[in-house]
RNA sequence: GUGGCCGUAGCUCAGUUGGUUAGAGCGCCGCGUUGUGGUCGCGGAAGUCGGGGGUUCGAGUCCCCUCGGUCACCCCA
């Protein structure tokens, strides 16, 4: 028997008629950063390692669901599990003016056991705007995001805010919170009770009962934050109020990745069962280009997950998926040329035609132009071709049908398309 | 990385305490006389029962291994 493959563990094909609602949504995605003024970045899939081990040395993400190999040359390199670090890592390579304000939709790769919501290639739609620490570009940013769950009608949607402070005030509450941390230590669960120290900001968001008890009363950022910071957070909230776009601030929300500085933000649907709720996520970055050895430059930016929006659309019956149709559909039974001419003819006009292969009975051919969902069928039998007509029928119920010179084929088509109703 | 459940036609699944040529629905293909779809009727193609090994006179049905799927934990999109 011979050697048959499939697709890797925790990837997928996603085909039609299912691939036209990504489609859909990226296209109403690229409108949205569009109309504010992003303009498309296309990075490459892998990048040095080295650019996201800089970015989050301590993080789950970095620390144990790399995808990460070595070429032919020996390069260390990872398929990025993120988008932030490579689309950053570009900033400080091209130096374009600021701000720099881009979108991307691509694919992320992380190693883990795939479940519901969760695959090893997943894909996100995001945004990264560099070069203003201005809070107001907060609000754009997440009201970007919140318009594109609005946009295809996903209404579930809960926002959480955070405040994760900046150089100034984060180190001092970062001590405060050791602190309280070092006399529970023992309490925590089995993997912070070791690790609490690498990032004690994590033990917070940690959703064990030990580390939850230990932390209930644990100090949090937005009591500590300078007085910059806390002008920030609040102007943030004003601009979210003023956009009418509702948020509950999480004292307590971390985040995956480190290098947050500042407000970060997390979209989760509702309508989804389990703990695959993270629809979005972001925030603001304001170190990590230094970090990555360019100049100090704010961002901010997030990153939604396509799957996991689409099934959260499931889950509440939105955004479905768009009919697959043309508008035409030849039908040929005089043995090929009629239905080559006419629809390489038909399409060169700009409608949207199909056909069948292979000589098939009329009826079989009907059957196909059914299927496919035009509204009317080109019809070529003897009696047309040595008319030198085309008989119109539209495919609606009732919808009658008429002959049409062949040299009218166009017009015709189009009157039959403007005349038949809505399927 | 750890654990639960599952693996029978393209899809969704039935398959009695292991027993003759493995089934259904949907889908697909064809036919229902003169060139016409959607409904209905009839017929047809399609499965080495995930793979390998074992027990047995005999295994889709029991045991082991393996691969895959799925869900959950951790974490995240």
């Amino acid at each position: 028997m011979p050697e048959s493959f499939q697709a890797p563990i925790g990837t997928r094909d996603v085909l039609p008629p299912e691939s036209a609602r990504w489609q859909a949504l990226v296209a109403g995605f690229a409108g949205l950063a569009g109309r504010a003024g992003y303009g498309l970045v296309q990075g490459p899939v892998f990048e040095d390692l080295g650019v996201f081990q800089k970015v989050g040395a301590s993080t789950d993400v970095v620390r144990k669901e790399m995808y990460d190999f070595e070429d032919k040359g020996g390069r260390r390199l990872a398929l990025r599990p993120e988008g932030t670090a490579g689309v950053v890592r570009a900033f400080i390579q091209h130096r374009p003016t600021t701000p720099w304000k881009v979108w991307y939709a691509a694919p992320n790769f992380r190693y883990e056991r795939p479940q519901a919501g969760r695959y090893r290639q997943h894909h996100q739609l995001g945004v990264e705007a560099l070069g203003s620490d201005d809070p107001d570009l907060d609000v754009e940013v997440v009201s970007i995001a919140a318009d594109l769950y609005a946009s295809i009608g996903l209404r579930r949607v809960e926002l959480g805010l955070n405040s994760l402070g900046d150089a100034t005030c984060r180190p001092r509450y970062r001590a405060a919170l050791v602190e309280h941390l070092a006399a529970r230590a023992g309490d925590l669960c089995d993997e912070h009770r070791t690790r609490w120290e690498e990032n004690p900001l994590r033990v917070l968001d940690c959703k064990r009962a030990p580390c939850a008890a230990a932390t209930a009363d644990a100090p949090v950022m937005i009591d500590h934050l300078c007085d910059p910071c806390a002008a920030a957070f609040e102007r943030v909230q004003v601009g979210l109020r003023a956009l009418d776009i509702g948020f509950v601030v999480r004292p307590r929300l971390v985040r995956g990745l480190d290098y947050y500085r500042r407000t970060t933000f997390e979209f989760a649907a509702t309508a989804l069962e389990g703990a695959q709720d993270a629809v979005g996520g972001g925030g603001r970055y304001d170190g990590l280009a230094e970090l990555l050895g360019g100049p100090p430059t704010p961002g901010i930016g997030f990153g939604v997950g396509i799957e996991r929006i689409l099934l959260a659309c499931d889950a509440e019956g939105a955004f479905p998926t768009p009919a697959a149709t043309v508008d035409a559909f030849v039908v040929d039974v005089t043995g090929g040329d009629a239905a080559r001419d006419l629809t390489a003819l038909l399409r060169r006009s700009g409608i949207a035609v199909d056909r069948a292969f292979g000589g098939r009975s009329m009826k079989a051919q009907m059957k196909l132009a059914d299927r496919s969902g035009a509204a009317v069928a080109v019809l070529v039998g003897e009696a047309e071709l040595s008319a030198g007509t085309v008989t119109i029928r539209r495919m609606a119920e009732g919808g009658g049908q008429a002959q049409s010179a062949r040299d009218d084929v166009v017009a015709g088509v189009r009157r039959a398309l403007a005349e038949a109703a809505p399927r």
